[in-house]
DNA sequence: ACCAAAATTTTACGCGCGGAAACTTTTTAA
DNA sequence: TTAAAAAGTTTCCGCGCGTAAAATTTTGGT
């Protein structure tokens, strides 16, 4: 019981069984008899032993190593899906390694590059979007199997799975156009998100179906601090012509929680009350979009799906199993509070 | 030039200096005479090998692994001091990687559990509070070099580096007192982070030296959802007998933001200026707290300073210096915005 | 009880690198 | 110039595990 267990073999003689077996069982649990798999895990138990990480890798042919990419993490959006697919790759028996951009392409192609040499068995990526190294990423995920999330990039990786953002203008123009005058749309003038484009054109198809004239804000601005930028871009646009209607729908929602905060900041009242002077909607549902002053109508994204067609599409092809869609869209819900 | 690479010894060939030297190289570059390191540096342009990180590891005593444990990345103020403290870390040669343990006591357990098996060279990590298991980072932290930030553990560790949050309460309850009525202070009944506790502590000590009458307003809430607990506690304590003062200082900017949004459902206006009806301050100057309606007058933690005194201190140790201080606070400065 | 199939054991080799020892070459300092 | 120190080379072993092949044992169905 005292004996020092240093390695596989030590085990193995500790526990009966043979070294390669309990290789096996490593490997794979149900690769090995009921009965074995018992003496094992009993065991396992009584010496807590746990094999060398960096010996098992070095020679299996494929790690079980995942890794997680998101372009930032100071975004709660990325931090929240991000947590989700940990989840699910830990639940799957994988190991994820998160790793966060920063919103920087050279940080992108760093953490790739130092992904090559942990030999993944996949990766999860939401790529930076417009900034993204395409030729970098899709030349990893030629020898990686890839999943793409959030961000789309055209034919990279085995499939592609996000919000179907061309319907969320649809979804809340229509609410919008419903409940008061057509809004106009508040956008940064070069987003680093494809899916800013996305939204822009599912806003301009929505309003034209509608037989409103679309009018689009742009405002200048670069990065990832969209409140600020939201903020500054408010200020500029309220304090010259105004908006071009008392609606306003913004790109997404750290944008919107910007715009609330010029809007506050010119005593202007925000909400669909009698005494508001405009509305303003974002999209995404962004974890603190219920705690604006007023809390944010907006679009949400379905966390839940977008992480589970990455992780299942990932693993399933690790085992065996043919993609069908090269790219998923999920479609978001209308979540209605105060802003609109 | 065509030849393939396959580990090191190829390397060595191609490069015509022998495998202990490249070996030597890696480790750490300065081991080998300037012209050596060039003549390796210029080989390693032309092949771009690496070495093999789990060969690396397995034989190596020590490896460069470092462990980044934050409770939550949910909160963009671990999100961005994890950000900050993985930079360093690169700078420093190190490799960190980074893990959250969403709030959560076992996930924290399993983390530790789990980077046991990547003898990491060190681990930074802001425990969860009162919720760690103590014994176990006590355990872990015997065994690999660790430093502690944000939140202190006692006798754990070899140093830790955090917020004086004794002052933050003297800080903000100065300003508050010589601008306007003496503050009253909101909380959770039982905050899962022992600094809530040094906060109270330095509001309760500040009011008395002052000659006030401290009060504290605590609201029930479990877990790290802090902006719903200060929104539903805020609403509560509205609705029922009101806030003992017309001024309160949040715990933290999280539940400020919740608090804000409870007066704006209730309309009672929040700011400094005279159609105000409360003064709400919080503390650690998060992220969003710029953004709020009004912007969270508060108080900042320097996320430079701790960032750099963990990784400072651990590294130092790593490479034999004496630890000089087991525990480092750092000030904290008044933010002063619109909310009070 | 018998036999084929499945699981396990034995034996052996290799992965890519760290690191020790003994030796040779280059650099440094007097 | 010269000897000592420093750096590099050669040679070798070991780390802990994956994995293949052949021999052996166990299993499940008849």
């Amino acid at each position: 019981m005292e004996t020092k267990i240093r390695n596989m073999e030590d085990f193995a003689k500790a526990s009966g069984i043979s070294r390669p077996t309990i290789s096996k069982y490593f490997n794979d649990p149900n690769a090995v008899r009921n009965t074995t798999r018992e003496r094992i895990e009993q065991a396992l138990e009584t010496y807590d032993y746990r094999p060398n990480i960096f010996a098992m890798n070095q020679n299996r042919k494929l790690t079980r190593n995942i890794g997680v990419v998101v372009p930032s993490l100071a975004d709660p959006f990325f931090a929240e899906i991000a947590r989700n697919v940990e989840r699910r790759c830990i639940d799957a028996g994988y190991q994820p390694t998160l790793y966060s951009a920063h919103g920087n392409r050279d940080q992108e192609v760093e953490i790739l590059d130092s992904l090559r040499s942990l030999k993944p068995a996949g990766l999860l990526i939401a790529p930076l979007g417009r900034n993204s190294d395409k030729a970098m990423i899709e030349k990893f995920s030629q020898k990686v199997p890839t999943v793409l999330f959030d961000s789309y990039l055209p034919d990279i990786g085995l499939s592609f799975g996000g919000s179907d953002n061309f319907q969320f203008g649809r979804l809340i123009v229509d609410y919008l156009c419903r409940t008061g005058t057509p809004p106009c749309f508040f956008e940064m003038q070069n987003p680093a998100n494809p899916n800013a484009n996305k939204r822009r054109q599912g806003y301009i198809a929505a309003m034209e179906a509608l037989g409103h004239a679309p009018q689009v804000v742009s405002v200048t601005g670069e990065g990832w601090n969209f409140e600020e930028i939201g903020r500054n871009g408010g200020l500029e646009v309220i304090d010259s012509d105004g908006f071009p209607s008392d609606t306003v729908l913004c790109s997404n929602d750290r944008l919107a929680i910007g715009l609330i905060s010029a809007c506050f900041a010119r005593k202007i009242p925000v909400g669909f009350e009698e005494d508001s002077a405009i509305r303003i909607a974002g999209m995404d549902d962004h974890p603190f979009s219920r705690f604006t002053c007023p809390p944010l109508t907006t679009i949400s994204q379905d966390y839940e799906a977008i992480s589970k067609h990455a992780v299942e599409t990932l693993f399933g092809n690790l085992e065996g199993d043919e993609i069908t869609d090269k790219v998923v869209l999920f479609e978001g819900n209308l979540i209605m509070r105060k802003s609109a």
